[in-house]
DNA sequence: CGTCAAGTTGAGAACGATTATCAGTACCGC
DNA sequence: GCGGTACTGATAATCGTTCTCAACTTGACG
């Protein structure tokens, strides 16, 4: 039984997923791609995607705005994220002492099968002295 | 300079937000007063949301599914969620210590204006009961 | 290397949620 | 009651995402 096959296109989203520095769209990992030469599918770069998370090579997640970003994390296994939310940029987090909290703060309301949603968004030093120079300028 | 109208419509959509129990999409909002009799619009409950939440009346989050559900709350200020995926059902907790190591962190790493996303999604005690029956009918 | 079945692809259609448009309406201060 | 203006609602438009389906690749087998 062919499970998966290896396509270029796969592998070449794995790898804009890497090269990005933080949380990106599929939209513009789309548009990375396209601009780069080939004339992959946005359907294809929707699918790859889904496939990275779904094995656990990506982390997705909502951004405020509705839109679905994905990231290639160093670290594999349960945990968070401190977002820029100017570059996207993103610093995994652990966060031993929340997740305790979430499952006490589950089980003694009477919920099961708890998982939660914890990330931080801000702006980097990066950006955060950008937009203060952006400001002098003005 | 009158800044804001008292119309039924928003007063319906506020009432209509109350009973619920917990965290409802503007699109079920609509279909609950579409079949009351108000020929209420989609635009009008989506307005009447989007003000509601403005003014803190009501929170309002992002679904797994990337839906935007609101919710009437008591408490107002800042605090999160315990949510029933299955119901909707929505508990308002507290995190004090959430908070603090929410801002610590952010400012570890350098950043600034963080906000934070923190909530907890699971069954209720409810929910949990009923797909236990729901099993040991099949 | 050629063949073949089945997983993949990509263009575009379909879809669902949300927002914008705009003419008609209802609210509020006078 | 009048007038100005914020509000409403039907519909179109937008945007991100998923679906469809014919054409194409990949990988196993010989």
């Amino acid at each position: 039984m062919v499970v998966q096959r290896n396509t270029w296109q796969r592998e070449r989203v794995r790898e804009a997923l890497a090269d990005a520095r933080g949380f990106v769209s599929a939209q513009s990992l789309h548009a990375t791609l396209r601009d780069e030469n080939t004339g992959i599918g946005l359907a294809t770069v929707y699918r790859a995607l889904a496939g990275l998370a779904a094995q656990g090579d990506a982390d997705s997640l909502q951004s405020p705005e509705g839109e679905s970003l994905y990231r290639a994390c160093a670290t594999r296994g349960h945990h968070h994220h401190l977002i820029c939310r100017s570059c996207g940029l993103a610093v995994e987090i652990e966060a031993t002492d929340v997740e305790q909290w979430a499952r006490a703060t589950a089980a003694a309301n009477g919920f099961i099968e708890a998982e939660h949603v914890v990330d931080i968004f801000g702006l980097c030093a990066s950006c955060a002295a950008a937009r203060a120079s952006e400001r002098d300028a003005d």
